[in-house]
DNA sequence: TCGAACGATGTCAGTGACTGTCATCGAAGA
DNA sequence: TCTTCGATGACAGTCACTGACATCGTTCGA
């Protein structure tokens, strides 16, 4: 456990994804949101490897979750609809959340570095995916390419989700995409 | 026209390459590649914004030729045969420089940023491509889901090509890649 | 042919991300 | 109470990157 005040991490965080909106991500210095924390930033640099990392801390349980229920989909489902499930578990953990989410996306869109971030965790998703898959036996290519395509269908079902202002239902936006990805490979 | 001595750019490039090579992308400081190149550290970033930058210098012209070869495409094509045509295009590119390109490309696997660096450059492929398919008059999100399906296609055919020694023809294995994700998504 | 104009390079000082090292503090157990 | 240990602070250092200004060749007009 921690002492001196709690949660030093997730109050990094706060401070964090706060002054990245205040100001702006480049005019954000680790010492301002390790000051605003009450901490250094030494210890800053304790909790999270670098300046990005700080936004990307859910991630990990994301990426979790994700391969978790691939795991636990039935046997019986095609590759692609056993990731089809997973999307929309994920969906609905951010349908309540869509306040948080759409301030941390508005942070990340405005900065180069930080969508290379993002994109470098979609694809550590996307690898994650295949192997999965190839753990139920599919093979390969159709491991890859059924993960980079669920992974690029939730790329832009969020994008469009967060552009409608959190209206429009994730799930639905999810299915509708799959449908019209099936319709634009069918033509090859 | 540059005088002292000529191709200070492509000098950098080299030289970069040999020492990202020899010792490692992150061993290496930009004082040192300015040294070889027989120019200063200033004088570097005075050609490329970042330290990653330099292994990139072809991103844009590969994104042109992309560009420039599904504009001319046929009208009649759907959408995905198209870009289909770009990815054989392009693909004959790399064919004939299977050295140089797999000894960058280890450069690159081998650093987190740097793939960090390759994926927004894909991803800015993908846009440009998207707005090509748009300007042709493909809607939303047709034009969006194409252009993803065709950089996922074309990103895991040339990782198989390397890995299989440039051995495979390149070609073949986009034209394999797209035929099994008419599969994968048939299953939807 | 000379000199002004200009673009490419060098020099230098500075900021900020990130790291290694060591001291210190506060909690938990013997 | 003493000891141990993990979290934090303090501090010096490296390196990517930037702004400002000087300098050097080239080029082009007088």
């Amino acid at each position: 456990m921690s002492r001196w005040e709690p949660n030093a991490r997730g109050r990094l965080e706060q401070a964090a994804l706060e002054l990245y909106t205040e100001r702006g991500y480049e005019q954000t210095t680790v010492a301002e949101i390790a000051k605003r924390a009450g901490l250094t930033e030494r210890t800053f640099f304790r909790h999270f490897p670098d300046k990005r990392e700080v936004l990307f801390a859910g991630a990990g349980s994301l990426q979790d979750l994700f391969v978790h229920t691939v795991t636990e989909a039935p046997d019986v489902a095609a590759p692609i609809d056993a990731v089809t499930v997973a999307l929309e578990v994920v969906a609905a953990q951010f349908q309540d959340r869509f306040d948080h989410v759409s301030r941390r996306q508005a942070v990340i869109v405005a900065n180069a570095e930080l969508r290379e971030r993002e994109l470098i965790k979609l694809a550590s998703l996307s690898a994650a995916l295949a192997d999965t898959l190839r753990r139920r036996g599919v093979g390969e290519p159709t491991a890859r390419l059924t993960a980079e395509a669920a992974v690029a269908v939730f790329k832009i079902a969020f994008e469009r989700w967060i552009e409608g202002g959190g209206e429009r239902d994730l799930t639905h936006l999810i299915r509708e995409l799959l449908a019209e990805l099936k319709a634009v490979t069918a033509g090859a």
